[in-house]
DNA sequence: TATTGATACTTAACGTCGTTCATAATTGCA
DNA sequence: TGCAATTATGAACGACGTTAAGTATCAATA
């Protein structure tokens, strides 16, 4: 049966090649010039073809945010997380942004639309819950061992993301001289995270 | 001469039409929804009609959220403001929140998305400005009467600004079941903007 | 009053988009 | 060799933002 299989190769084949020319278009030019046409013509099949892989633009473009979502909680856990869950919080902070910083068309589409996609945000596998996921167990350690107050484990969290988010956003949208008044101030991404964090340490100074 | 300002009067009326008519779709149904011809067709003119008023369907939306916006700063400004500095962020923060998730297409559009119209989003009287020039006067004040350690009065208001719009903004992007695990927890623009003013606070207990 | 000139407005179209469908080509199998 | 299924396509649909060319309206002038 080395024959359906062959075909099976062919088609991932072509998956792939619809997957990487709409990754170059969606990275370097953003989702609305992510067009079926100019994918079509970047692998010279004709723009119908993407159909018979995949069910609308949207599902493309989840399915290429999911990847690199993907590569980038596979580098997280493969890098070595502090063990302290403060240390911890602080680090998966740095390169959340980091990665929505360097990937703003990814992150937008991600967290920044609506989008039908998102039905799927919940499931176990999607990038915002496996972000999600690492993120709530520093949580839970952190106010095991006394460094949060105990709290709503959700609540803590939530209030970690949203405001590592903000960051991000607000920069992904505005230009620097579009900022008001003045331009993202240079470790605002740190001094946030470290605001947060201090706002939520039961005894300050000895435990930070 | 009342009859040139009789059609003055008359142009300004159509132009009003087009602004209201866009402004409930708008609101209701969301920036993409908001068609050329959709409007047209509320306002019973051709669609052509809009271009004698407005340059482009992003100028028309960029022109009613500026309207919506500047009724914003003006309630905030009309209401009583606490004089303590840190308190007044405390309100300001909520009056914020409390109008982004009030009107979340507006909110999207000016926040959210990239889009031309940020080329004016620098001049002083733009809504970003405006609630800007708000917030960071308290800051000044806050930093000046000893509550916030003496720094960048920009970087901490990009802090604040940030982690307050981190909470809206994730709000508006998922819906309550579609959050990673769980909903939203209920106070969590309050404790959100706790946190973080606690971050920076310079003696906790006796100065909040 | 008849003519002019500007203004407001519409009709029709252009080019783009995502998407679909009938049809053709290819290919493995009986 | 003929059949069935898969893969690919060309042409079209309907919707979008936008524009150019043409028509109606009406105050101002001769």
């Amino acid at each position: 049966m080395g024959i359906a299989e062959r075909k099976e190769r062919e088609k991932e084949d072509v998956r792939r090649q619809i997957l990487d020319a709409a990754h170059d278009l969606f990275e370097t030019q953003g989702y609305e010039n992510v067009t079926m046409r100019a994918v079509a013509d970047a692998i010279e099949y004709s723009p119908a073809t993407i159909y018979l892989h995949f069910a609308s633009k949207d599902a493309l473009v989840e399915a290429l945010c999911f990847e690199d979502f993907g590569r980038l909680s596979a580098a997280m856990n493969r890098a070595p997380l502090p063990r302290n869950p403060v240390d911890r919080i602080r680090a998966l902070g740095r390169a959340y942004a980091a990665f929505g910083l360097a990937n703003p068309n990814h992150y937008r589409f991600m967290f920044m639309t609506a989008g039908d996609w998102k039905k799927h945000a919940n499931e176990v596998d999607s990038p915002p819950a496996r972000s999600y996921a690492v993120l709530r167990q520093a949580v839970v350690e952190a106010i095991d061992q006394g460094f949060f107050a105990k709290n709503d484990v959700d609540l803590v969290s939530q209030i970690l993301w949203s405001a590592i988010h903000g960051v991000v956003s607000l920069v992904i949208t505005f230009k620097p001289e579009q900022f008001p008044r003045a331009p993202p101030r240079p470790g605002l991404v740190e001094a946030s995270i470290e605001a947060t964090l201090q706002g939520l340490l039961v005894g300050r100074e000895d435990k930070a």
